[in-house]
RNA sequence: GCCUCCUUAGCUCAGUUGGUUAGAGCGCCGGACUGUUAAUCCGUAGGUCCAAGGUUCAAGUCCUUGAGGGGGCGCCA
């Protein structure tokens, strides 16, 4: 058989009259007449055309929605005018049946909460499709980002010995035998026989290491797994979920800010070049939801008027203080419809007042910085007032947090005391805190969520429809 | 973990104050047609109304409990 060629570059190729063949599953089959046929390389599918009277009947039927076939044959002008080109085909193979009495996807509308039940097959249909190639363009951007501006990317250890974090429930790593642990005398489980000879548990961040990565290579970055055994159920959170996390030395508050700005516009930026089909149809897909909506539930902007939108002006960046006036002054506070009024300095903000922030009162995406030290964690430099650490977060609409970050406690005082407040005993990190002891220097860095950053670029509103294979608390199927 | 809504055919959904034999569109199956764009047209089949219990002469419809799902909140990324 003849070389392949994708889809992709067939729809691409201006020249027309050249014989070639495309292997993909068979969309939808019009007429006995006409195949759709995409093999992921692009949302959009090329039409074969085959001659029902040269081709046996058996052969025809087994050319059904969801089936793999290749096709050799010519590329023509389409006839037709759905279609610039299209391949009329003088050979068909069919790779794989897909029997249309069980096979779950129709060509029509499906709910989303349907496709999550059939996690294994919803990668093959055009929605899916294009979210997972956003999903790789968008992680090859970020990596493509970073290694311009001179970054390492940092393996962090997945599993972690560590368990003061701090940053949520953590899983545990354990090969004992759950029904008869070793146990010590006063029987208690003894972790020492368990495989590391202590115990273990899967990453809740890589942050802690990747500054020690930072105080040896400048600038470092991990981009990995992590879990969180939190019970959180909502549209926002993942049990396993990617986390992008820089940090830099000799770096501020200013210079992380500076970055994680740089960082989201240039990844935005990217997927609008490089993704713009995928985009339009997601842009689409979100229009034609939205008609089944009052005119005052729909969006304000179209999807890719969104992105643009965010890449058009500075983030606001403003301070705890400076958001707890706002939002104290605020129409809504005043006339009592938040559900948690601002009243008291030092409270953390809800959803509904970081929404109103970025969706109401500045109309873009907001930099909140200098929180109050109680709600921020250990590791975030406290400032001159004793009462705020240099921590900053970043603010999207509809998702709220995107970004969390800070500027890293460097002063060895003050962390023993901040680790002290928080109930940490300073052995359990010595390696962390040898680094403020050995050429310590100011350094920063943050959090990036990455599927909240697919959710955010496809407009896709449940985190669970941004990654192949969800987890969640009651769910790890596939 | 809390609040709230939902669960009827393979899928998406109707189903009136509780009242004969529970409906539609799409899909499937059979047929027709053959330059179609989620093709079109004709026809057939397809149901433990999420589960268990209760109220009632009578329950898809009302009540209780449970399971699964959506949305919101908290924790965060």
């Amino acid at each position: 058989m003849m070389k392949r060629t994708s889809i992709k570059a067939v729809l691409a190729n201006q020249e027309t009259d050249y014989t070639t063949t495309v292997k993909g599953w068979v969309r939808t089959f019009r007429n006995n007449q006409f195949i759709a046929l995409n093999d992921g390389s692009t949302v959009k599918p090329l039409q074969i055309v085959v001659d029902l009277n040269t081709f046996p009947e058996d052969l025809l039927k087994k050319i059904t929605p969801g089936a793999a076939i290749g096709a050799t044959g010519k590329i023509v002008p389409s006839a037709g005018r759905g279609q610039r080109v299209e391949l009329v085909a003088t050979e068909v193979v069919v790779y794989g049946e897909a029997d249309p009495s069980t096979y779950p996807l129709q060509p029509k509308r499906h709910s989303l909460e349907f496709l999550r039940s059939i996690s294994h097959l919803r990668i093959k249909t055009n929605t899916f499709g294009c979210i997972f190639r956003l999903r790789h363009n968008l992680a090859f951007a970020i990596h493509k980002y970073f290694h311009d501006n001179g970054f390492f990317y940092m393996h962090t250890p997945i599993i972690t010995g560590s368990d003061a974090e701090g940053a949520g429930e953590m899983f545990r790593v354990s090969t004992l035998d759950p029904k008869t642990p070793p146990c010590t005398e006063n029987g208690e489980v003894d972790w020492s026989k368990d495989f590391f000879g202590k115990q273990t548990n899967l990453t809740v961040s890589g942050q802690l290491e990747a500054e020690l990565g930072a105080m040896g290579l400048d600038k470092v970055y991990t981009f990995g797994p992590t879990f969180r055994a939190e019970n959180s159920n909502t549209s926002r959170h993942l049990a396993e979920f990617w986390m992008i996390e820089p940090e830099i030395a000799f770096a501020d508050i200013h210079d992380d800010m500076d970055l994680a700005e740089g960082l989201l516009k240039y990844v935005i930026q990217y997927v609008l070049d490089h993704n713009i089909e995928d985009l339009e149809f997601l842009q689409n897909r979100l229009i034609q939801e939205e008609k089944s909506l009052p005119q005052n539930q729909r969006s304000e902007m179209a999807l890719i008027e969104k992105l643009e939108f965010i890449l058009a002006e500075p983030f606001e960046r403003i301070t705890y203080t400076e958001a707890f006036d706002i939002l104290r002054n605020s129409k809504p506070n005043k006339k009592k419809r938040f559900k948690f009024p601002i009243n008291e300095w030092g409270a953390d903000l809800q959803s509904e007042h970081e929404r109103y922030l970025v969706e109401k009162h500045f109309k873009k995406p907001v930099i909140i910085t200098d929180y109050p030290a109680q709600i921020k964690a250990f590791y975030m430099y406290l400032n001159e007032d004793g009462k705020t650490v240099r921590g900053m977060d970043i603010l999207f609409p509809q998702l709220g947090e995107i970004v969390g970050g800070s500027e890293r406690e460097t002063r060895m005082e003050v962390l023993h005391q901040r680790m002290a407040e928080f109930g940490i005993p300073p052995e359990e990190l010595s390696w962390y805190l040898d680094i403020r002891k050995y050429g310590s220097c100011p350094h920063a860095g943050f959090g990036l969520g990455f599927e909240r950053l697919v959710q955010f670029i496809t407009g896709m509103s449940n985190i669970r429809d941004v990654i192949p294979l969800p987890r969640y608390p009651g769910y790890a199927e596939f």
